[in-house]
RNA sequence: GGUGCGUUAGUUCAGCUGGUUAGAAUACAUGCCUGUCACGCAUGGGGUCACGGGUUCGAGUCCCGUACGCACCGCCA
């Protein structure tokens, strides 16, 4: 046998049995007359002893193993006289009495062990070594675990996985598509699938009531420690149902994964609107470990958030108030204490390009019931205690307010706010998690750059029914049946009932602008199809990798990818992506267009 | 397309207001060491200071540009 055992399994009593291991030798110790060495592998780490007293010529040979040369060594079993409680092998060690140097290695270019020395650069170059360290693999073993169990949820409910094409057509709207030539078709593109989004409505369309698919998805977008240009979605699809069952269905899927994988039973989700996301969070994906929610001080300007005017609660006198469309603030619970160097910390935050606010007022709550604030020449102590009580602000609190002539914009920066507040305040604990669904997206948002409304999920979306009348008067205003699933201010996944009916499908385009022509030309094949006894359906789609980021604790979903791409969508280990030379050019018609 | 930060030994970093021979830790090599497990001790090798240009008597250090890396904005139906 090749091995006996795994560095990771002896223990106490298996002392005094002949055993062979088989392994990368992370470390060795020369002590003169002898040599510990940690030999390691998947499952952990075994020392093995060499002593030139039992055998002169074994330990001299091990006084020449390099970091990760690869052994096989024959021994026994021993209790040791200094046992290590560190590790789960530690109260034994291997005395070898045979071994065997399978493969040398060069000097690893970074320290293989849970601690490296390695920044994320050289690490990523070399990612078959960085892999061999335990809090890299232990990602991905979570992320097996993850997807089996999505698996065995999936099929217990009657879900059939059915895999889907790769290469198919582009699509408008949307990402833009990784594109593939096609040799025998030239000047013919294929498009690599940003999710199989028409595919698994086809599979509704042939009867397949229930589908799932853990498939890779491609965006050819900038990326960002969430976003990689190939990324893993769970996607999964449902005939004869309305969204409450899609919601059930994966709430109890998420639970079964809390459960099975962190032990972990969650609450029932609660169920948000947008347009209170919105309003209270600032955010479609509003993170909800904790509160501090938004308290409207001023809104005149109503919208698909808040459609309720909010007369200001400040008399005039300031004219950064006065002419603001909406003032907005947050309590935050016991930071009154916050000196005048950190609010103006805080006031730069908010300055800062991509935030984009113009200042920052705060009111002290104090010990006496007093408030302190930056506009104290501008308002009456009655007015502050006002803002005070409005705000449900007590002796301690820090009261934060943002103000700007468009609520939407405020809404965002107060956003950022929050979450930094909330980051300061220790209330992003990643040990934590809180879980909900938004709900009630709008159909539609406006976009500045094509000057026209663009389908804010998918043009296959439903509008809720009792909408549908706005479609023709005020688009912009009719929501969606769609759904977002949120975790700790994360979108994990999304989805919506679609359309099943060819002719709303028809007017949707028409709305976002397509001609029947283009319509028929893109989506033909789908429109074609619901021509035949479409089932009403709908679904929705995970993010594996947030997912599993998210249950590991990571900061990036590139920590849970064997080989992720860097932030030019490179692949640093491959140098991928890389020219084709002439004749491959020549073969797929093309012709490479550089420009300096 | 944009903003910010960064690039110095194999690796992680320090290097002030520009000034003699660019340092530390770790890794590596050699020697000593029989209970280490972050072993210890001694010795040694190891640098195109990312690249190009500029300012200056003099640039790792200041300025401009480029490349690359990371985070973010735009973008991501």
């Amino acid at each position: 046998m090749f091995r006996t055992n795994t560095c990771g399994e002896l223990r106490l009593s298996d002392a005094g049995k002949e055993v062979t291991l088989a392994g990368w030798v992370q470390r060795a110790r020369k002590m003169g007359g002898m040599t510990f060495v940690d030999l390691r592998d998947r499952y952990g780490i075994t020392q093995l002893v060499f002593n030139a007293e039992t055998d002169a010529e074994l330990c001299e040979q091990s006084n020449h193993l390099g970091r990760e040369f690869v052994i096989q060594v024959t021994g026994v079993v021993n209790e040791r006289s200094a046992k290590n409680n560190k590790i789960p092998t530690g109260e034994i060690e291997i005395i070898v009495n045979k071994l065997n140097i399978l493969n040398t290695s060069d000097v690893p270019p970074f320290t293989i062990e849970d601690e490296s020395d390695g920044g994320d650069d050289i690490r990523m170059k070399y990612r078959y070594l960085d892999l061999r360290r335990n809090p890299v693999r232990k990602n991905l073993e979570l992320r097996h675990k993850f997807a089996f169990e999505v698996r065995r949820y999936l099929d217990q409910q009657g879900f059939l996985e059915i895999e889907t094409p790769i290469l198919v057509n582009s699509t408008p709207e949307g990402a833009r598509d990784f594109v593939v030539p096609s040799r025998m078709n030239p000047g013919q593109f294929y498009a690599l699938p940003q999710s199989p989004q028409t595919l698994k409505q086809l599979c509704m369309v042939a009867g397949i009531d229930r589908y799932f698919q853990i498939c890779k998805c491609f965006r050819d977008e900038d990326l960002r420690a969430d976003r990689q240009p190939e990324f893993t979605q769970i996607d999964c699809e449902m005939s004869f149902v309305e969204q409450e069952d899609i919601l059930q269905m994966f709430e109890g899927m998420s639970r079964h994964l809390f459960k099975s994988i962190l032990n972990i039973d969650i609450p029932t989700l609660p169920r948000m609107t947008w347009a209170n996301a919105m309003k209270y969070y600032g955010s479609d994906k509003p993170d909800t470990r904790f509160g501090m929610e938004f308290v409207e001080l001023k809104n005149n300007q109503p919208d698909n958030a808040s459609r309720e005017i909010v007369d200001s609660i400040f008399p005039a006198g300031f004219g950064v108030f006065d002419e603001a469309a909406y003032i907005g603030g947050i309590c935050c619970e016991g930071q009154a204490v916050y000196t005048r160097k950190q609010i103006d910390q805080l006031t730069d935050f908010v300055k800062r390009p991509q935030i984009g606010a113009k200042g920052l007022v705060y009111a002290r709550v104090q010990e006496d019931g007093t408030v302190k604030s930056s506009v104290d020449k501008f308002y009456s102590q009655e007015v502050l205690q006002q803002l005070a009580e409005k705000m449900n602000a007590k002796a301690g609190d820090l009261i934060l307010i943002l103000s700007g002539a468009d609520a939407m914009k405020v809404r965002k920066q107060l956003c950022e706010l929050r979450l930094e507040m909330g980051s300061r305040m220790g209330l992003r604990d990643k040990s934590k998690f809180s879980c909900l669904w938004v709900i009630d997206f709008p159909m539609y948002e406006w976009s500045d750059e094509e000057q026209r409304l663009m389908a804010m999920h998918h043009p296959f979306t439903s509008p809720k029914p009792e909408d549908i009348p706005l479609l023709d008067t005020d688009p912009a205003s009719v929501r969606a049946n769609a759904y977002d699933m949120v975790v700790n201010g994360v979108e994990v996944g999304g989805g919506s009932i679609r359309i099943h009916d060819a002719k709303l499908q028809q007017k949707i385009f028409e709305i976002l602008g397509f001609t029947p022509e283009q319509a028929q030309l893109k989506f033909g094949f789908l429109m074609n199809a619901f021509k035949f006894g479409a089932p009403p359906h709908g679904g929705l789609a995970y993010g594996l990798d947030r997912f599993v980021s998210l249950f590991a604790g990571l900061d990036s979903i590139r920590d849970c990818i064997a080989f992720p791409k860097n932030n030019s969508g490179r692949d640093v280990m491959l140098d991928a992506p890389g020219y084709l030379d002439q004749k491959q050019l020549d073969e797929l018609s093309l012709v490479v267009d550089v420009k300096e």
